[in-house]
Formats: structure tokens, C-alpha cells, sequence
RNA sequence: GCGGAGUUGCUGGAAUUGGCAGACAGGCAUGACUAAGGAUCAUGUGUCUUAGCGACGUGAGGGUUCAAGUCCCUUACUCCGCACCA
């Protein structure tokens, strides 16, 4: 009886092995694959089985890599700045610094289970002044671009986290690491100008191997839309109100036009007699939160009592304010078209505003619209556009109109700028120096890192303050430009800071000269593959991309996108689809089915649940399947080392069919399949030895080295059972002879009607003329109408249609 | 409301992109073996059936085709993203 499986012992093996001797090194002359895992933020709660898959689909492709002949830069790192980590500390009792390294100390350790090539030479932590001191410079670097700037601004802030948050932050008017509801407060704020960089960061989404739905996701924030701001005078003054529509072609049907509450000109606008009634829905609308004004769906306003004059025809249409207008896009202002807006539709119906029709489906008006029409089609009562087709309309009236000075072409985005300013302790201080005289003044960049203080009391205050503000020895200083006495800043980074450059670290993590050396940085940087959950699409991704490219622009790096390739992975659920979560109970560890099954049935069930890039449930009992599995491997493997077989033509071919079927799969990152493929293999492996006694070596090291990425330890035993010398992970990707994979005989599918009759055996280059006789053959007795087609698809099919 | 993804046995899923639906697993059933300790092996497992080498079958309904899970139209439901962006 041969040795059974003892994952256990060959697992501390082979780990204790790679220790000592490192498989993925870096020899100066393989080239390079950078291959990243998303930035894990060392959370008390530890890792689950739904984190595990992540870590074990890029370990695959690394592992992958490696045997393909590259360098894999495969670095792990912890971002620990930021507000989970904080509120993590508060709740423990404990201060963040403590409570971050324990966390940092017990994940690295619960990573390490899944033994993955990870360089922890390259390891990084946010929180480590060697590493703020460059989020800092950025900082810097960009103040002194004029890209960090302050204001003064009605902001997003979480009640419960007590900070404000940037626009990505808000899901759905909520908190989106809370669940609070979101209000406003008038803070002032450190802005960055990721704006400036709207049509870089639509325009290179071209450039990227991403999934189409996150692009489509980045395109829709940054939302860049095309159309004209028109000047509409203000009837019995000399002013005017701008508005921004990006259907200047309907311009004749404009019958009123609504102002955003806040709009600067809204008191002025109303009228004596509407002055209070104004002034009270003004002050309403700024006590709605962001929720209450996306729940609203019911249309409010109010008219000011003032009209403005449409420039193309003079007619007068009625001012009103209502908050279904918002004031930070386009001018606040718009001009509305009831007949060809829904939402214009419903104000005017509300408050009894005519609607007059500029585009008909037939060239007629319809005397009773019962909603807008926005469907192309003809247009009318529109002056001299009247008769044009709508889509040329809105293709060629704004050219129009601005030659004839009525509006401007402009595009407008959702994008707004980035609110970078956080009122909480764990975080990077921001390097500014508030000076009475100069005003904000950077650290100068020597000074860096401005390291964070050491505080007992660093809870939120909740007044828009940071915890920092009462720490005088701190906060008092000299300003760095004219040396009076001042005030640093007090507000951190968030988050953010340290994930949207951190990967660009790694691959010079002790450089204390430079953030990355420009040698290192043009040799192993960007990123090629990026693995991570779709949770990010719109924050860290974006503000990743906007990152580098500021970086090159000041000639940091020599490219301008960080993460060439990206794949996001499905989530793990518990039961019925649920999210895992400590508070729903349904959190799986992967602890107990690595200490019971072994690291590397727990990596092949990671793969096996499901297609990586879709949702799956876990259902722990299916791991006894890949458990089962290994065990048919070894046990093959364990039987024919020491036989001698030699090679016949069957295993040759199964051989290379293995070869193509692992390796296509694999290319096409479908996961899930490259298990079941192997199973299929392997079942096809157990029969040969019971029928032939073996298999040759040469297939059987195959087999060894195919396995390796997925399960490393079974790989690398079963290649050195095999007298194979070396690492298997030294070895080359074994290459399949598509010659050696063909089959002598094929069997095929004998159809009527499409519908399969019986099955039969043929030579693989048979001519069609001998298949159709033999198949006719075979289903002789069923061919009892006139045929009249006979259809053969080489090595599938033959169909005879029959009537 | 708009946009995207999806719906296949008891369960997870597969199907070389229009060519034998249900691979591979899990579960279950029957049997073998058992000094068994998360065993292993064999066989079976979509539905109906008058038990045949028959008929039906990929959310529902229609269509194209010699041939449809796959393409087209209609429709239901589930999940995700955006949500008054003029």
C-alpha cells in the first residue's frame, strides 16, 4: 500500500522549503509581471473564506506567471489609515496605533495559510511615517499645482463617523461605511482638483483591459455631457440668469424656466409680493437632507414672480425655484421644456404651465400630450427650424444659435472635485501651515514626514473639528515662509490617500530618496493585473487613475495609467445570497478547513464553487469533492512512479489534450473549469492505470507542473516524488502539440430532423460522402420519407432532413 | 425611471460560441468492502411513459434555422450600478 495523502505533513514541508529557498526571484534578466491584489485594510474581524478566493485567484495567475518564465512582482501590504480602523479602535477601548499592528499582525498570519508567493520584502503599511511621509509630498506637490486648494462649502457629512465625506463616500444619501443617512454641513474643506483631469480620465478608459462594466461605471460618474449655456434676460431689469441645457434645439418650446433654491440669484428674483413665500421654500430646501431630496419624488416650487425673455422669440416665460434643479451642475439653472422632459412635464402640469410642442413624431402637433415626448421626430412650431428632422436639429442648432450669439457650446460633467479633508485623528496629517500673513504654506518637503501625534484622546468631536485642534504644542508653529508664529493644519487624509499610490511603493519600499526610483518604477512598474472585488469601481480605481496621472505630469512616472489589466472576482456569500458579515452571523473562516482539508483543497474549492467573476454561494460540503480529487492525483501518481510505463499513444494524447485544456482554460481565466477539466483528466488517468497498470513518467511530471499553480504544495511533492530536480515551480509551462491531441477515430451524432438518432464511430478525416453513407447506414430502419438535405459537420454531426 | 448582468436536474455549475443539454462536483439511493473515524469502490439519479431503440425538456410565449440554452421579437422575475445631472 503506498503512502496516503497527508496534506498536513507535505504542507509544513514544502512551506518550510520555499522559506529557504524562494521560488519567484528576481535574476535581472526574466521580464517582469506585476501581478496586484487590492489593498487589504487590516480589519479586526479577520479574513474570510470570501477574502481567501481573491488572494487564491491571483496566486493562481502568479504561480502561472512564474512557470511561464517571469519575474512576478506578487506584493501584499496593509492600508491602516482611515475610518474603519479608527472606529474599530474606539469601540475596542484601545488606541488605533495598537489595535492596527495587532490586526496587521494576526491577518498576515491567517494570508500566510494560503501560501500564496507574496514578497514581504515588499511589504508596505500606510501608517508608517517612511511610507506618509510620500503621501504627504503628494499633497505637496500638488497644492504647489494648484490642485489642492481650500473652500468653504456645504459638504457631505456622516453624523455617526463625524466627518465629512467625498461624493464617492455617499451611497444612496447614506454613509458608505456606516449606513448613516448623510446631511449637509458648511465646512471648510481641502479640495482636490481631480476635475481638471475629467476628459484624461474619460478619454484613456479606451486604453485599459478592464471589465466594459466598470468602465461604463467611471464614464457615468465623470459624466461628461455636451450642450449650450444660454443667457435668458430678466424681464424689467438688466440682468440675466444662464442656464445650461444640452438641448438647445428644443429652445422654442422653453416656457419657464427654474432657478436651484440656492442659486445666487434667487432672492433677488423675487418679486415684493412673492418675496416671502420665496424666502420660506429657499430656507425649507436647506433643511432637506440628501435623502429627504431623493425620496421626494413629488415635484415642489415656487414661482418668484418674475419672467425672462426667451432669446430666440421674445416670448416671456415665468422664473420659479424648485430643488429638483441642483445647484453645484451646470449654471443652477435651467430652461424648461415641459412637452419634451419628463420632469419639466410634471412641473408644468403641477402648476399649470402651458406646454408648447417643438418635435412631433408625424410633423403634427397632438393637442392633448399626456406625457413628454422625447422620442426624435420632426419639428414644429419652432420658426425657422420648423420641418427639420430632430436628431439633425440637435446636431446643427447650437452651431446656430452661437453664430447668431444666442448661447454657447459648452459640455458640463458630474464629476466634482474631490473633498480630501477628513475631521478625524487616524490619519495623514495634511502638510499645510496656516500663517495670518501668507496664508496656507506647505511643510517644506526636507520636513517630511509631519508625523501624527501621539494622543490619548483622538475621538471625533463632532463639531467639524479635528482631534488634532487641541493638541496646542502640536498645532502651534512657525510658518515655514515668513517665520511668524501659526497653525498647522488639523484635518486629515482620508482613506484614500495612501491606496491611490501605494502600489507604485512596492517596487521600491525603502527608497527613503525618492517615492520610486525612476529606474525601478520604468522596469517593473505599472500594474499588469489588478485583482479585486467591483466595490471599488468609482473610488480607489478612479482616484488610483487620477493619481498616476498627476504623478506623470510632475515626471514621477513614466506612465500615465496604473493598472493595465483589472479583473474583478465575485463575492463568497453566505446561505441565500447574504453578504458575509460578523453582525449576520454567517461568516465563514477558513481556519478550520485548512487545519481539516489542507491549504491546497481549500485553494481548488476556492476555484471550483463557481466562474471567479460571478457571485457564489459557500456551501462548505462541496470541499470534500477537491478534497477527493488530490487524493485520486497522489494516489495515481503514488502507483506508477516506480513503474517504468512507457508512454503509449493514448497517453501521449491525453497528455496534450491535458496540456490544452488546463492551459486555454486558464488564459481565459476560467477557473472553475480548469478544476473540472482536471477531474475529468483525472478520471480518465484512474481508468488507464487500471486498464494498461500505469502511466509514464513524462505524463505523469505533466501532471505535476499543471497542478502547481492551483495546489503548490501537492505540485511541488509530486514532482519531487517523481525525481524531478528542483522546484516544479523552476520548470517550464508545458506546451501542447495540437498533431499529438488528434484522435484517429471521432464519434459522431446521427441526426433526423435534427434530432439525435443513434451515435457513430469515424475515422477524424473521413470524406463526407463515405460518413453519410455509414451513417444512413446505421439508421436504415428509420429513413422512411424522401430526403432531401444531408448535412454533415465534420467530426459532430450528420443531419438528414427527411420529409 | 435609465443602464448592466442573470434565470439550465435535488444543489453548485458545464456546454469548444448555432451542432449529441446536464460535463465535473455535491447530495441522495442501492450494493460491495470495512480493525471504518470526516473512508473507499461499483451502479443509478431531468420529466413523462403503455418502461420500447418512444415523447418532452434550459423562466414564459412567439419567430429564424436542417439544427437554438446559444440568434431575433414579446414578456415575467432576480441581482447589481446610477438616480431629479436639464
Amino acid at each position: 500500500m503506498a503512502t496516503p495523502y497527508n496534506h498536513k505533513e507535505i504542507e509544513k514541508k514544502w512551506r518550510d522549503n520555499w522559506a529557504a529557498n524562494p521560488v519567484n526571484v528576481n535574476d535581472g534578466k526574466k521580464p517582469k509581471y506585476y501581478c496586484l491584489d487590492m489593498f487589504p485594510y487590516p480589519s479586526g474581524s479577520g479574513l474570510h473564506v470570501g477574502h481567501w478566493r481573491g488572494y487564491v485567484i491571483s496566486d493562481v495567475w502568479s504561480r502561472y506567471k512564474i512557470l511561464n518564465g517571469y519575474y512576478v512582482i506578487h506584493p501584499m501590504g496593509w492600508d491602516a489609515f482611515g475610518l474603519p480602523a479608527e472606529n474599530y479602535a474606539i469601540k475596542m477601548g484601545v488606541h488605533p496605533s495598537k489595535s492596527t499592528a495587532e490586526n496587521v499582525a494576526n491577518i498576515k498570519k491567517q494570508i500566510n495559510d494560503i501560501a500564496a508567493v507574496y514578497d514581504w520584502d515588499l511589504e508596505v503599511n500606510t501608517t508608517d511615517p517612511e511610507f506618509y511621509k510620500w503621501t504627504q509630498w503628494i499633497f505637496v506637490k500638488m497644492f504647489k499645482a494648484g490642485l489642492a486648494y481650500e473652500k468653504e462649502m456645504p459638504i457631505n457629512w456622516c453624523p455617526s463617523c463625524k466627518t465629512g465625506l467625498a461624493n464617492e463616500e455617499v451611497v444612496d444619501g447614506k454613509c458608505e461605511r456606516c449606513g448613516s443617512d448623510v446631511t449637509k454641513k458648511n465646512l471648510r474643506q481641502w479640495m482636490l482638483k481631480i476635475t481638471k483631469y475629467a476628459d484624461r480620465l474619460l478619454n484613456d478608459l479606451d486604453k485599459l483591459d478592464w471589465p466594459e462594466k466598470v468602465k461604463k461605471m467611471q464614464t457615468d460618474w465623470i459624466g461628461k455631457s455636451y450642450g449650450a449655456e444660454i443667457d435668458f434676460e430678466v424681464e424689467g431689469n438688466d440682468k440675466t440668469v444662464k442656464v445650461y441645457t444640452t438641448r438647445p434645439d428644443t429652445l422654442y418650446g422653453a416656457t419657464f424656466m427654474v432657478l436651484a433654491p440656492e442659486h445666487e440669484m434667487a432672492k433677488e428674483l423675487a418679486t415684493d409680493d412673492k418675496k416671502a413665500e420665496v424666502e420660506d421654500y429657499i430656507y425649507k430646501a436647506s433643511m432637506k437632507s440628501s435623502v429627504d431630496r431623493l425620496q421626494d419624488k413629488e415635484k415642489t416650487g415656487v414661482f418668484t414672480g418674475s419672467y425672462a425673455i426667451n432669446p430666440i422669440n421674445g416670448a416671456k416665460v415665468p422664473i420659479w425655484l424648485s430643488d429638483y434643479v441642483l445647484a453645484d451642475y451646470g449654471t443652477g439653472a435651467i430652461m424648461c421644456v415641459p412637452a419634451h422632459d419628463d420632469r419639466d412635464f410634471e412641473f408644468a402640469k403641477k402648476f399649470n404651465i402651458p406646454i408648447i410642442q417643438v418635435i412631433s413624431k408625424d410633423g403634427k402637433e397632438n393637442p392633448d400630450l399626456t406625457q413628454a415626448y422625447t422620442e426624435p421626430g420632426i419639428m414644429i412650431n419652432s420658426g425657422e427650424f420648423s420641418g427639420m428632422d430632430s436628431n439633425k436639429a440637435k446636431a446643427e442648432v447650437p452651431d446656430i444659435l452661437q453664430s447668431r450669439g444666442i448661447g454657447k457650446k459648452t459640455v458640463n460633467y458630474k464629476l466634482r472635485d474631490w473633498v480630501f479633508s477628513r475631521q478625524r485623528y487616524w490619519g495623514e496629517p495634511i502638510p499645510i501651515v496656516h500663517c495670518d500673513k501668507c496664508g496656507a504654506v506647505p511643510v517644506p518637503e526636507e520636513e517630511l514626514p509631519l508625523t501624527l501625534p501621539e494622543v490619548e484622546a483622538y475621538q471625533p468631536t463632532g463639531t467639524g473639528e479635528s482631534p488634532l485642534k487641541d493638541i496646542t504644542e502640536w498645532v502651534n508653529t512657525t510658518c515655514p515662509c515668513c517665520g511668524a508664529p501659526a497653525k498647522r493644519e488639523t484635518n486629515t487624509m482620508p482613506q484614500w490617500a495612501g491606496s491611490s499610490w501605494y502600489f507604485l511603493r512596492y517596487v521600491d519600499n525603502k527608497n527613503d530618496k525618492e517615492l520610486v526610483s525612476k529606474q525601478k518604477a520604468h522596469d517593473l512598474l505599472p500594474v499588469d493585473m489588478y485583482i479585486g472585488g467591483v466595490e471599488h469601481a468609482v473610488l480607489h480605481l478612479l482616484y488610483s487613475r487620477f493619481y498616476t496621472k498627476f504623478l506623470y505630469d510632475i515626471g514621477v512616472v513614466d506612465f500615465d495609467e496604473p493598472f493595465t489589466k483589472l479583473f474583478n472576482q465575485g463575492m463568497i456569500t453566505g446561505k441565500n445570497g447574504i453578504k458575509m458579515s460578523k453582525s449576520k452571523g454567517n461568516v465563514v473562516s477558513p481556519d478550520d478547513l485548512v487545519n481539516g482539508y489542507g491549504c491546497d483543497s481549500l485553494r481548488l474549492y476556492e476555484l471550483f464553487v463557481g466562474p471567479p467573476e460571478l457571485d457564489s454561494e459557500w456551501d462548505e460540503k462541496g470541499i470534500d469533492g477537491v478534497y477527493r480529487f488530490l487524493n485520486r492525483i497522489w494516489n495515481v501518481v503514488m502507483d506508477c512512479k516506480d513503474k517504468d510505463i512507457e508512454a503509449t499513444k493514448e497517453m501521449i494524447n491525453l497528455r496534450h489534450k491535458l496540456i490544452f485544456t488546463i492551459s486555454t482554460r486558464l488564459e481565459n481565466f476560467s477557473l472553475n473549469t480548469v478544476i473540472s477539466g482536471f477531474m475529468e483528466f483525472t478520471n480518465k488517468f484512474v481508468a488507464m492505470v487500471k486498464e494498461k497498470g500505469g502511466i509514464d513518467k513524462e505524463t505523469l511530471k505533466t501532471i505535476a507542473i499543471l497542478l502547481a499553480p492551483f495546489a503548490p504544495h501537492m505540485g511541488e511533492e509530486l514532482w519531487q516524488q517523481l525525481g524531478g530536480e528542483g522546484s516544479v515551480f523552476a520548470q517550464s509551462w508545458p506546451q501542447y502539440d495540437e498533431n499529438l491531441m488528434k484522435d484517429d477515430e471521432v464519434e459522431i451524432a446521427v441526426q433526423i430532423n435534427g434530432k439525435t438518432k443513434a451515435t457513430l464511430s469515424i475515422g477524424a478525416d473521413e470524406a463526407k460522402d463515405s460518413v453519410i453513407a455509414k451513417a444512413k447506414e446505421v439508421i436504415a430502419d428509420k429513413l422512411t420519407g424522401n430526403v432531401v438535405k444531408e448535412i454533415y459537420v465534420p467530426g459532430r454531426i450528420v443531419n438528414i432532413v427527411m420529409k
